[in-house]
DNA sequence: CGTAGTTGCTTCGAATCCGAAGCACATTGT
DNA sequence: ACAATGTGCTTCGGATTCGAAGCAACTACG
């Protein structure tokens, strides 16, 4: 509410760019092995990766969209394409007449199996090959608590679908 | 070349989805605080500070793209997208005939300093909040670390251009 | 000098992504 | 039951992305 504007010092900066920077440049190898091994995209991937990990091998949409960083238009795109190829089944929830159950298929299971043994290798050369075991615990314990911070406090995105009136007259629109 | 396959443990799997994860927040954060503020995207304020980083204020193509992950010509869109905004100019480099020098301009430079403060809010909200100092001492020295070492080991991307010959015949394409 | 291979950047086509708007079902209050 | 509001997902239009192919200028080497 009231923090001063402050400039970040050289560690911020160094944490913040190494962030971004090692992020992306493991996303996009490991996107590059998984069009390679599977042809999948990475956030296909995720959402197979995810329906896998389930019990009962489905998800509502909703759910996906809150594992996955993703627009929720990104990720029907994303579902169709993947039903498309019968990676997985959509199919309508008997609770919610407009939720759509989201099941992957036995050849998902397959696709993502074959994906998988390339994917953790590419992860322990390229994320894991200069770290000790304690950096590695480090890194998990620290951005663990810093994605669930994020979580908690959208920035000022996540918006109740339409500012709810003008309660959110924060003075920050533009013209 | 011989490490046989193995699984990833619970924490290593933790620090990679936390890596991704908080990656992807923040980055969505920041992308909508540039948009409002600036109306600039994730890739030209990286281009933007990164000329402005530089005592001439301007760069060659190829070294803003090795600063910045990106393809070549996301980079060429971008520098062109910010060239019609009169952000950045582009001239012939005189050593080079076909290299490119990019330079910001002083409009480039007030958009820069307009955007900064709030972008330096966002960081401090979400990813500097939740972390003690020696949090983010770990989080930069280990992301560094992991950095460097996925730039100098493209995984099987980055290839000379031209996958030399027939030397890359995995048997992986498809019809 | 001339030819071959490299390197810097752009163009091209297609895929992917997002936010806003829209539609349909659900829930709540009266 | 009805209206008002909220929620789940899709459609739409446009912006951004990438890899592959292409063009032009450099470099090496005979």
């Amino acid at each position: 509410m009231s923090s001063p504007p402050r400039s970040l010092d050289e560690t911020e900066l160094g944490a913040y760019f190494a962030l971004i920077e090692a992020s992306s440049l493991l996303k996009h190898a490991v996107e590059e092995q998984l069009r390679e091994a599977g042809d999948l995209s990475y956030v296909q991937f995720q959402l197979l990766a995810t329906l896998g990990d389930s019990p009962t091998g489905s998800r509502r949409m909703t759910d996906l969209a809150d594992g996955v960083v993703y627009s929720r238009s990104g990720l029907t795109y994303q579902a169709q394409t993947l039903e498309k190829r019968g990676l997985v089944e959509r199919t309508q929830s008997s609770d919610d007449e407009r939720g759509i159950t989201v099941t992957v298929t036995a050849e998902g299971r397959a696709v993502l199996a074959d994906v998988f043994p390339g994917h953790v290798a590419i992860l322990d050369e390229l994320l894991f090959a200069p770290l000790s075991r304690s950096d590695v615990e480090a890194l998990a314990d620290i951005l663990s608590r810093a994605r669930d911070h994020m979580r908690q406090n959208p920035p000022r995105s996540a918006k109740p679908r339409r500012r709810r009136k003008a309660a959110a007259g924060t003075g920050r629109e533009r013209t």
